[in-house]
DNA sequence: CTTTGTAGTGTGAATATTCACTCACATAAA
DNA sequence: TTTATGTGAGTGAATATTCACACTACAAAG
């Protein structure tokens, strides 16, 4: 039901993320959309209740991407290490490939005014908290990484890495191979975690 | 010259940072910012050219606030691992004294637009970085900080971690006691740089 | 001491623009 | 006939900004 999607509301979505990553959230307006699709502004109203509606279904694009990325490694039984790593290049994969999500990500006080939204965006933050923590737990006890700090603190500064690596990317204009350079910085966070 | 600063001006940042502090960067409005200071709308122009300038404003305060801190670590000749600890320690403080900041430091995607305010909080982030880089570097030659990870990886690292920690602060309505917490996690980076 | 000019500050009304959204109507397919 | 979809015109609210006008403090000129 709520899950499924039409063509047309497809489009809408991903004419919004284009818009996103062009110019930034402030630019995802009705007219905007409706201009690049070929549209009138009224006719978004036939698939999408109102504009909240279009930025939770981005932000469930984006739940569903990086939810992904996270549970499977939270299914992997792989060593630790090995699975944080894959967690930082299948992230910055994601990230190069599609850099929507990117403004996604840093537009969260955007969506501090509707409590359906942030109440959206506090939710995936802490799901994807909460699995990093386990997957650190698990490698902890069987000796993988580190045992001598806290899993929640490691947690808070792999995704905190994460992010302000992204964070840096995009405000060099997107200027070197996030991939790559990401990869570099993964080895380094493996060294910092390795017993 | 542009550094003075009239009363007037003085209290429209400071009610601006109010604004923020209770609402949001979304409620920062001329309307808004009139009201609360018992004005008319057009008086604000009186004291400040356009909001964009009103902007800038805020964002030289929170320059000036965090410039402070990576400056006077930077000056000091303190072990590395004590100056970083201070980073902490003086962010989280300002952090729970000032709580404009946070709001401030999120609000990157918002200063987009324009190009003016984009630029200024580029240059804010990336001096910052430079100064971080600096100690880092600087412990690492004197051997007390680990040198198997280039300074550059760890100065994403410990700033990612430093905002990750601020923003689940702030996700969580500033539920838990930012200072108390943040020497939990100060002390657990330590653990990790030590060499 | 008084007049006059001026700079600084505040006001209320008006402006143009942008925004999300509505609605009566049209059309085509099933 | 019904359902889904699209349209064009319009609405009201919010936004930043402008402008002619008014008041006050104060200093220079008479």
């Amino acid at each position: 039901m709520s899950t499924e999607i039409t063509e047309r509301q497809q489009e809408i979505i991903n004419v919004s993320l284009a818009l996103i990553t062009e110019s930034g959230i402030q630019s995802l307006t009705i007219k905007n959309l409706a201009k690049r699709i070929g549209f009138a502004e009224s006719a978004i109203y036939r698939h999408y209740e109102n504009k909240i509606q279009i930025l939770l279904a981005i932000l469930d694009f984006f739940k569903r991407n990086t939810e992904q990325l996270f549970s499977n490694q939270l299914n992997s039984n792989e060593n630790a290490l090995v699975r944080i790593e894959k967690l930082f290049v299948t992230h910055f994969r994601k990230f190069a490939n599609t850099p929507s999500l990117v403004a996604v990500i840093f537009s969260e006080e955007i969506f501090r005014n509707e409590k359906e939204l942030s109440t959206k965006v506090a939710e995936i933050m802490n799901l994807n908290i909460a699995s990093l923590t386990t997957i650190i737990k698990d490698g902890q006890q069987k000796g993988e990484i580190r045992n001598d700090i806290e899993a929640s603190h490691l947690a808070t500064m792999i995704l905190g890495s994460l992010r302000m690596f992204v964070k840096q990317w995009s405000m060099s204009n997107y200027s070197f191979n996030l991939e790559k350079k990401g990869n570099e910085l993964s080895n380094s966070i493996k060294t910092l975690l390795v017993p």
